[in-house]
Order: C-alpha cells, then sequence, then structure tokens
DNA sequence: GGTAAGCCTGTACCTCGGTACCGGATGCAA
DNA sequence: TTGCATCCGGTACCGAGGTACAGGCTTACC
C-alpha cells in the first residue's frame, strides 16, 4: 500500500513540467524538500504531481509564484477550516485582472482611434491637434508598466 | 531662430524621464546621437523632447521598445510619405491587445466561476470534481505565460 | 578662480519565471 | 561488473525595461 515514490524526472514529467523547474520550485518554497534515498536522490509520494498540478493551475488564474506560496502555506496551515485565504486572495486577483482589462480596453480604443484617423507617422502626429494619440507625460510613465507589453 | 539646445537633464525633466533612460534609449538605438559639447557633453535640439514623449505614447500602447525603434526608423526614412507602416502596426497590435483581453477575460471567468462554487482550499479542490479550477496540465505550461502575471 | 551641480563612460544590479550547463555521484538493468 | 540514464548541487544566462553607483571631467555661476 505503501505507494510506489517517484524520482524527481518521473515527476516532471507526470505534471507536465521541467526538471529544473521543479528544482527551481523548490528554491522558491513552493515544494517542501521530499525524503532522499541513501544516496541523496529525491523521492516523492506521489501527492507531489497534485501539487504541481495546483500550482500551474493557480498560474494560469494570474497569481505569481510568490502568491501560490502563500497560498499552498495558508492552505496547509489552516487545512480544511473555511476562510483558508483562497476566496479573499480570489477576490483581490479578480479586481486585479478586472483593473488590466480595463487598461487594455483603454489602449484598443485609442488604437482604434489612431486607425480611425488614419494617423500614420508619430512623429508628425505628436504636432498635430487632430491625433487621438497621448503624448503628453501621464502619472506612471517614469515607471514599471505592470500592465502592458508584448 | 536656432533655439536653446538642451542639455541630457533637461530634455529628461521637460519629456518626465530619468537621466539614466534616457541613456538606455541611447544604446537601444532609439535615440540618435545628438552633437556634443567641445567637452563631449550631448546637445539637444528641442525636437528630441517630442520624440521622447512619442516613444512614451507609443509605449503606452503597448508598443515594445524595440517595436517604437522599428516604427520611428521606419516614420524617419519613409518619412510623410502614406504607408509609412504605423497603421498596419497598429492593427496588428490591435490584435495583440485582443488577444489578451480575451485570455484575462478566460482568466476572470475562472475566478469568478471559482468564487461562486466557493472554492477555499486549492489542494482540496484538486480531487473535487465539483471544482471548476483547470488542474490537468494544459499546452503552453512548459513556456513562458506571455499574456498573465501579475 | 573656486566651487557645486551636472554630465561622461562603464559596469553592475533588479524582477520574473524559468532554462542550460558543469563535473561528479547514483541507480538500475543486463 | 559494466554501462548508461538519471540525478545531484552550483552557477550562469535569457529578455524586458530600466535603475544605481563609481570615478573622473565639464560647465556655469559668483
Amino acid at each position: 500500500m505503501t505507494g510506489g515514490w517517484l524520482r524527481t524526472g518521473e515527476v516532471a514529467d507526470a505534471a507536465g513540467v521541467n526538471v529544473q523547474t521543479l528544482r527551481y520550485y523548490h528554491r522558491r518554497g513552493l515544494l517542501k524538500e521530499p525524503r532522499r534515498s541513501n544516496g541523496g536522490h529525491r523521492l516523492y509520494p506521489p501527492e507531489a504531481v497534485t501539487v504541481l498540478r495546483v500550482i500551474k493551475a493557480a498560474q494560469r488564474l494570474g497569481f505569481t509564484l510568490g502568491e501560490v506560496a502563500e497560498l499552498l502555506e495558508t492552505a496547509s496551515r489552516r487545512h480544511g477550516r473555511p476562510d483558508g485565504g483562497l476566496r479573499a486572495r480570489a477576490a483581490a486577483k479578480l479586481a486585479e485582472v478586472e483593473r488590466k482589462i480595463a487598461d487594455l480596453e483603454a489602449i484598443r480604443r485609442t488604437l482604434t482611434e489612431a486607425l480611425d484617423a488614419g494617423c500614420d507617422d508619430l512623429v508628425a502626429c505628436a504636432a498635430s491637434p487632430r491625433c487621438p494619440l497621448p503624448f503628453s507625460p501621464q502619472p506612471g510613465d517614469g515607471q514599471r508598466s505592470s500592465t502592458v507589453a508584448a
């Protein structure tokens, strides 16, 4: 009944993840160190695969690895009791996602307006009062954009 | 009529940008090297401020610095002639922005569903068929997320 | 001419989420 | 026992968009 222990590569394969990534998650504190073989090789219980899937699912929801680490930690500390903190954090993340959507929609609007106006030369546009592009310095220009990038 | 030349710090201030950032843009090829004083200090024409504003405006539209560099280069090469390339690039960027919005909307849906379902423990959720979170490995899990992050 | 502010180049560092490479040790099967 | 796949820890690197610091020179003002 003591299900087979899995080696690093097996866990990585089962979760669809690179072995290096697994080691990286250890360094980041997302995975706790499993038992070791006599020779020092890691031996994981099958649940480790579930934890990895959970991590990937949370990432797909927009949580950073730091946030995932917190999520896993509070989940294991307050196990089973209501308000494991996930609901509150999910609500906060939802608000964050909605802010990003709003930012991108503003960008979409501006791009659409520029296309409608037939803008075809940035530098010429900067001098034209008919161009809809926002050329004046904006708050937050000097910092990380945090919302937008390619 | 030869308006006053501006020094690095003056250009940076006027455009609301860090002096280091200005130098960084030079390294990236976004700004061409201006004339120098006898002692080697850069002396910018007032138009340099406009170029910086253009760069910041393009960034706000979601263009990367690499894309901005291209935009500025083609703008200066095909100056004034129709199809400076901005329209096509803006259209492509618009499509990109719309993809990102769609991705974020999918995330928003999933977060909302998880909140509605009352999910409060990721690890427990992973075992429950009632949980709406996508725990199975997804294509693209092993790579750069490119769309989502905090 | 003195002094302070500003500028010069070069280099290092930051975040985020990994990925890659190294030399050496281990595990497992034939 | 031999051979090969795998794993170990450590370290370095990617890209994007900057920021910071060090050590030395220039410019501007009084």
